[in-house]
DNA sequence: GGAGAGCGCTAGCTCTTGCAAGCATTTCGC
DNA sequence: GCGAAATGCTTGCAAGAGCTAGCGCTCTCC
């Protein structure tokens, strides 16, 4: 297992930052995330690498979504299609003809960008226009946070082949 | 830390499956997704309880979503708002215009649920019908996953507010 | 000045995760 | 049938996660 010092993002910083954002103690975010102040301290110092539970734990403290903190520590990416298609998938407020129309709309705009990415780079905003006013600005912390990301390659490999009952296997 | 068995799903039986499914060995999938063998049998009987890393190597050799892989471990839930908007914000393939028309759809959508929820229960599949087709087929196979996963109730808890300064702190 | 509270950190400890070595059983080919 | 290969599992160990007890420092109040 990697050392906090492997992790490609220093999620330990990330969690100062935000700790010190929100003005409050090591102590009081340690208590609010039910983790001991000082493993919280030796994970800001990259001294320690924090489970997911932790970080789950501690991304609900900090009023930081779960993806977020799995982004900064390398536990997600953005994935793509498959994060937003599945996010769609799982939320229990919309209804099925939402998701339906949500998807697509998703669909129409990555289509598009793989077009134009294959033609002229230009402004792909014209059909982005079809809708409105500005966003919420509940949404402009999570973006900061998230621009500041960087996105990390991954996703799923090729499906295994079923095993070849002729094929030697590598004894482990 | 919870052993394998207290995970709010069983996430070693999950894994078989798809082991199983995909038709491969045991040790197969060990190799492919980079951990031992009698590690990984220990996993799927609910004997240890793999770190969020040895699921994303689980998730990808068997070629599903981390998030899926990590709904199901109790790692992440479906985040109702927060999910959807953060996939949206992080995935890569959309320009920052399509995010914000995305967003404002979803939170279109989502208003209008919660005033029909308050006002008479009746069908709000006028607006949602804005568009049209069906969803792609890749895409079944996620949703049934999902589908058969409970959404868990979590979520961002409300901000820590900041420290005063008069206030004892209890010490940890 | 001293006492108390708060801060972040050190050090030693326990428990868990993941591994290597190896075992028992089953399957396959001759 | 036998031997080899494949399969899944047992066992003991090391490294690391997370904890408790406690330290040194700073600040505030008397």
């Amino acid at each position: 297992m990697a050392t906090g010092k492997d992790l490609p993002q220093d999620i330990g910083s990330f969690i100062r930052d935000l700790r010190q954002t929100a003005k409050i103690s090591l102590r009081q975010l340690a208590d609010k995330a039910g983790v001991s102040n000082p493993y919280l301290s030796q994970v800001e110092r990259g001294l320690r690498k924090p489970s997911a539970e932790v970080l789950q734990q501690l991304a609900s403290a900090l009023r930081v979504s779960t993806p977020a903190m799995y982004l900064r520590a390398g536990l997600l990416d953005g994935e793509g299609a498959q994060g937003v298609l599945a996010a769609i998938a799982v939320d229990p407020e919309l209804t099925i003809a939402q998701k339906q129309s949500l998807t697509q709309i998703y669909e129409t705009f990555r289509n598009e960008n793989a077009r134009q990415a294959s033609e002229a780079p230009g402004a792909g905003t014209t059909a982005a226009e079809v809708s409105q006013e500005g966003v919420p600005d509940e949404d402009e912390a999570l973006r900061d946070a998230m621009q500041d990301v960087a996105v990390v390659e991954g996703g799923a490999a090729p499906a295994p082949r079923p095993a070849q009952t002729t094929e030697p296997e590598e004894k482990s």
